[in-house]
DNA sequence: AACTGCGTCAACCGCCACTTT
DNA sequence: CAAAGTGGCGGTTGACGCAGT
């Protein structure tokens, strides 16, 4: 047996709220505050409403200081690199952003940020007979990879030794030469994903539509702490990660090569 | 003017975790 | 300890408006 509804679906109002419930809730809030209760609250308060939904006017939209649209470019930087590093737990992010919800800040990841983000082009060239794959760094931070890639102007990858990732970090660098050791392709209905393995078993995925392939590392970080050959791709644990072997400075590019030592 | 496709976003749904009974 | 109640969360939906044809 189902647990039962918070609420009696057949006798209360749906859809938008009216500016006549919205008065009638804020003044409710503003007396009585929630009492602890928000499945009793619209009862008490003369509203046809279901608590669940009284509750999210409330923090989404009547709540003050709440903040609407004009994400300003930190704010999308902060949101970026949070979902970079814990993914989508908008609640979490948006407690790092005063004035927003985490439905606003999803609604804006999902209609804005993923398509900027995704649709940034990775300078790769597409003629080239090289398979080569594009980070792009789009935080403010050094930890979080959010990831995209052209592979040669092709959906259809196979499996081989010789694909290159080309790392981009904070948008201003280049970090070329992490060979992979295999990349897998699994298709999905209007979806092509793929898994990539570097030498270290440390495990990226990648998705993508038409042409372009994004890359999302999930658990990885690209920790350039200092110009030395102790620069690592994290592997997400604090004990794990690929030690670069080298690790060049050419103008504003890095260069570094890795054969897969784990640390 | 009518139609279609697309982007946006408020609101809903269902699940899970925690609290209360 | 189990069941019921509730809050909180993330995923999804659908209404609406706008641009393009």
């Amino acid at each position: 047996m189902g647990r039962a509804p918070c609420c009696d679906k057949a006798n209360v109002k749906r859809g938008p709220w009216s500016p006549d419930e919205d008065d009638t809730l804020r003044n409710y809030l503003a007396k009585h505050g929630t009492g602890g209760n928000w499945i009793a609250l619209p009862r008490k308060a003369g509203l046809k409403r279901c608590g669940k939904s009284c509750r999210l006017r409330w923090l989404n939209y009547l709540r003050p200081d709440i903040k609407h649209g004009g994400f300003t470019d930190e704010e999308d930087n902060i949101i970026c690199s949070l979902y970079s590093s814990i993914g989508s737990r908008w609640s979490l992010i948006a407690a790092q952003l005063p004035g927003r919800t985490d439905n606003d800040i999803k609604n804006h990841w999902n209609t804005k940020l993923k398509k900027k983000l995704f649709a940034a082009k990775s300078g790769v060239d597409q003629n080239s007979n090289n398979h080569e794959l594009t980070i792009t760094d789009s935080s403010t931070t050094s930890v979080p990879i959010e990831a995209e890639a052209l592979v040669n102007g092709s959906t259809t990858i196979t499996t081989s030794s010789s694909y290159m990732i080309n790392m981009k970090y904070q948008q201003n660098y280049d970090y070329p030469g992490l060979v992979l050791d295999q990349i897998d392709q699994f298709t999905l209905p209007g979806l092509m994903e793929y898994s990539i393995t570097s030498t270290a078993n440390d495990n990226y995925s990648m998705s993508s539509s038409s042409q372009e392939v994004s890359i999302l590392c999930n658990s990885s970080s690209f920790a350039p702490e200092n110009n030395s050959t102790a620069w690592f791709i994290d592997g997400g644990a604090e004990d794990q990660g690929i030690l670069l072997d080298q690790l060049d400075f050419e103008g504003p590019h890095y260069l570094f090569t890795a054969s897969g030592q784990q640390i």
